[in-house]
RNA sequence: CGGGGUGUAGCUCAGCCUGGUAGAGCACCGGCUUUGGGAGCCGGGGGUCGGAGGUUCGAAUCCUCUCGCCCCGACCA
């Protein structure tokens, strides 16, 4: 993509409405445009890096066996009446009417949905474990929306629910989400650490929330320090094997929130203890019957009865993660994106557009690198140096290559890697393999 | 939902107290000179001062109502 063909709006100036350094960033890197209190356009950037980021859910959702669907944003009241949250969900949901004075709301989550759903689909134990998703916008009328997309009115979430005979099963499909999560947070190049949650009546241990470790985050977390060497990736899973061990191993280590955390009974010593900001970006519930009895989801048992089936959901803030993984990773000249959710992988900056060599130089492995399937923003713009520099900075892209006249003179260009400002000067034919080598 | 703040050009803000018909920097357009970390000079375009009422000869400025937005607290992917 060439910068000057591109609808990419930075700002220069903080706006004055953003407090926290990811909605400060997104608005100034032109990736959204407030349009209400919580509510958000996604600008040709932004909504790049949205959907790296919901591609990976996906992924790991699938690997995980869980099937995608697509339910509306509009549901009708008459399924929230029968199990009884119609009433209970209060002003946070937003309810509107059609022009036939029908109820309908904009849907704050679908277990009602997904249920009745399913209720309609299945006769039999044999007919589960399921687990089905889908990555839609929801609308929550929170009292006070704030830090951008991290604390959105409307955000798009990824929701699983999970079906089970009993509650064996229903642990299967618990574990493979904790496992799935695990993943799906570290291939973003976040540290993710699970905690236990108030998980309401059922009491257990049942529901874990993701926390990612990001020095702005919302909540003071605790935890083992041994837990910020777990690694997920490096090992595949086999998503049909029993993965009681893996959720145990990370479950052994302490880790709480400062609601929980009690300094005086915490098992860790001092000296083991990480004390950090986190941000939550991902929960796992299991509720059993919550919803399969109200709305009478049953499918038949081995010996004829009749059994609601046992279920879980399951939630990933996608909208929200877009801005966690900026608090998690920038820096005083702006974002500095995970390879993984980039929006662009190169930044191709032209020191001097309008001169000949470095146009030919340019454009010559711009379009190699596109050959080669890299993803390359290129600044064409006559603009000042400086100016792209700080543009390429607070957007950013992984690897910036640099031509310039003064490097052309010496048949090199100059390749600098964001996270770390390391700068290499090597030929363009280099340069160029370098680049090609990393790509996916 | 309690408490506080704010609304003037695309952005950051001044002007308001003490009414006299709207400004700066950045951004944008044209020209010339520049060009390795947000260039310089010259010229130019752009604002129903959030909205509605009121007071006044005259309102961005004073009064009333209203809407939007932001921050702190209690709650959430």
């Amino acid at each position: 993509m060439r910068r000057s063909q591109y609808f990419l709006p930075t700002l220069k100036e903080n706006p004055a409405e953003a407090q926290i350094v990811s909605h400060r960033l997104m608005l100034r890197a032109g990736m959204i445009r407030q349009e209400s209190a919580g509510i958000y356009s996604w600008l040709p950037l932004g909504f790049r890096v949205l959907q790296r980021i919901e591609q990976i859910v996906r992924e790991e959702q699938d690997a995980s066996g869980a099937l995608e669907v697509l339910m509306p944003t509009i549901q009708s009241a008459d399924l929230w009446r029968k199990s009884g949250r119609y009433d209970d969900y209060g002003a946070e949901m937003l309810r509107i009417k059609d022009r036939h004075e029908r109820e309908m709301l904009y849907g704050p989550t679908n277990e009602e949905m997904i249920t009745e759903m399913f209720r309609a689909g299945v006769k039999s134990y044999r007919d589960v474990p399921r687990m089905m998703y889908h990555i839609q916008w929801k609308f929550r009328d929170e009292v006070r929306p704030r830090f951008g997309v991290m604390r959105g009115r409307e955000f798009l979430m990824k929701d699983n629910y999970s079906f089970d005979i009993d509650f064996a099963g229903a642990k299967r499909s618990y574990n493979k989400m904790f496992v799935a999560y695990l993943r799906t947070f570290a291939r973003m190049g976040l540290k993710a650490i699970p905690m236990e949650a108030e998980s309401g009546p059922i009491g257990g241990d049942m529901s874990h929330e993701f926390q990612i470790l990001a020095e702005t985050g919302e909540s003071q977390i605790f935890c083992d320090k041994e837990l910020l060497d777990f690694d997920v990736l490096s090992s595949g899973v086999d998503y049909d094997s029993d993965l009681q061990p893996v959720v145990d191993r990370w479950t052994s280590l302490y880790a709480a929130t400062d609601d929980k955390h009690d300094a005086a009974k915490c098992p860790v010593p001092a000296e083991q203890l990480v004390a950090a900001r986190g941000i939550e970006v991902g929960h796992i519930f299991y509720f059993g019957t919550k919803y399969s009895k109200p709305l009478d989801c049953v499918v038949s048992g081995a010996n004829g009865e009749q059994v609601p089936v046992e279920m879980g959901s399951y939630g990933i803030g996608v909208s929200r993660l877009t801005g966690a993984i900026i608090e998690a990773s920038h820096d005083d000249a702006g974002i500095i994106w995970p390879e993984s959710v980039a929006p662009f992988k190169v930044g191709l900056i032209n020191l001097r557009s309008g001169d000949a060599k470095c146009d030919a130089a340019c454009t010559d492995i711009y379009g190699k690198l596109r050959k080669a399937g890299v993803e390359v923003l290129y600044d064409d713009r006559e603009e000042s140096a400086g100016g792209k520099f700080a543009d390429m900075d607070l957007i950013g892209l992984p690897w910036q290559l640099i031509i310039g006249p003064r490097g052309l003179a010496a048949g090199k260009v100059e390749l600098k890697e964001r996270r770390t400002g390391k700068r290499d000067e090597l030929s363009a034919e280099d340069a160029l393999a370098r680049l090609s080598k990393r790509a996916a």
